[in-house]
Parts: structure tokens; C-alpha cells; sequence
DNA sequence: TCTATGCTTCAACGATAGTTGATATGTAGG
DNA sequence: CCTACATATCAACTATCGTTGAAGCATAGA
């Protein structure tokens, strides 16, 4: 991830409807959830609702498909991914004790108990 | 962390000179930058880099200290782990092979590696 | 084909954020 | 005390962002 593109994802996630998006579609899991079932849940009008949505895609935390007549979008995990590491890139450069405790929080997510994982 | 604060470090995070600023410092360690060599690195006005490290400073993900003529800012470390953290809670609910690549990719960071941290 | 539903796009307005320049604070040295 | 240096604050301007309302596509069913 360039920083570019890291801006963007930041500056998605800097406005109250649109981390409220997110948050729902990463809570939601891998099914994802229509866009009007969002526009409910994070009480915004459906065409500006569509307008955070684009930006969220464009900036790479949210991907979409089409699913009859709703359109269902979903969290992108890999996009997630890639900005924390942005983030946190070159944090040890000989100071491994400064962020190893921010990583250690992360990882007592459950996420790393289920070692299904295909990745 | 709550909503508010969250929000407050996207946006910060979402400005470029900001994210180039947490990211120098990030590198930099836990002995931090002084406020003008930032400007420098970031290639900002002083003034226009004061107004930007108080926000930062505000969202919680750096820190200030002085020292002589000079004041030394760091990187938050605790502040910006409580973020990741925030952005990806409740991503397990019953799928945690979504949700685990993230966090692997995040532990393939060398700080896992130095188990010597105390937290 | 016609209508209804779900979502998106467009143009315009109001609010907010970032930059700039001048000024103020705080510290070290003569 | 006075000057020099490092940062911080303030007011004003400009640009950008978010919202709103109207209109436009796409899909499903009658």
C-alpha cells in the first residue's frame, strides 16, 4: 500500500457515517450487508449513504457485488490489513519493546485462537 | 477507546502532512523528534506543523515533552495500538478465518519476534 | 411493457479544514 | 535586561468536504 492510498483509507475512516459503515461490514463478517440495511443501521439517507459507500470502495476497506436488487457490500479484510501495517511499518528499528505491546493487543483477538485460517 | 476519540485519530491520520508526521515518528522510536526537525522531515511551515501536532496530540497518538529550547514529540504508541483495535472489534463473530489473515499479517511484524517486551 | 423497489448520480448550498502571515510565549546565552 | 532561537497562537482567506433534493439506471414482478 502507497500512501496514497493509505490517505484516502484514513481519511475514509475520519467521518462518523462512514467508520460507522465499516465497523457494521466488519462486524457483519465475510455475508456482508445491503446498502440499505446499512443506511438504516448508521441512519444516514440512502444517496448520501451511496456516496460514503463509493469513496470506502475507492479507498480499498469495502468491496460490493450485486445480489438481485440490493447491492451487498462487505468488509475488505486485505484492505484492512495492509493499512495498519502501513501505519505501523519500520515501528522496530532496533526498539522492538516500543511496539510489541500494540501488536500484542491486537492479537488477543479470538481471530488468532482459530487457527483455520487458510492464510 | 470510544467513538469520538477514534474518529478524531482517522481524521488526523487522514492529512498528509499529519500522516507523514506520525509515521516519521513511528520510525523514529520512542526518543522521538524535535518539532523543528519535523518540519523538515515533513516539509511543513513551523507554524503550520504546531497547529497539526496539536491535533495529533489531541487524537491521542502522539506525545510532547521538552527539553531545552526545544519540545520533543513521540509517537503514541498505546494510543495508535488502541485504534487498531478499535477499527477491528467484534471481526471474529463466528468467522474468525475473515478476519485472521489481518491480524497475521500485522504479527509478521519483528516485534513478535522480541518476546521482550513487558506487556 | 408497465410499475415498484433498490441504489446511484448530479448540481448546488453550507460548513469545516488547511494554509498563510503576523504576533506572542518560553528558553538559553551575553 | 536584551537579543536570538524554537514553538505556539491568532485572524483571515481559500479550498475542500458533507449534505440535500431531484433525477437517473438497474432489477424484479404483474
Amino acid at each position: 500500500m502507497d500512501e496514497r492510498q493509505a490517505l484516502a483509507a484514513f481519511a475514509a475512516l475520519g467521518q462518523e457515517h462512514r467508520l460507522r459503515v465499516v465497523r457494521a461490514l466488519v462486524t457483519a463478517g465475510p455475508d456482508g450487508l445491503a446498502a440499505g440495511v446499512l443506511a438504516e443501521t448508521v441512519n444516514v439517507a440512502g444517496n448520501n449513504l451511496s456516496f460514503h459507500l463509493k469513496e470506502l470502495s475507492h479507498a480499498g476497506l469495502i468491496t460490493s457485488r450485486r445480489e438481485g436488487k440490493s447491492v451487498i457490500y462487505s468488509a475488505a479484510y486485505a484492505g484492512l490489513s495492509d493499512l495498519v501495517q502501513f501505519l505501523m511499518r519500520d515501528c522496530c528499528q532496533g526498539h522492538p519493546e516500543v511496539c510489541a505491546p500494540a501488536v500484542a493487543a491486537l492479537a488477543a483477538c479470538d481471530c488468532t485462537t482459530g487457527e483455520t485460517a487458510h492464510a
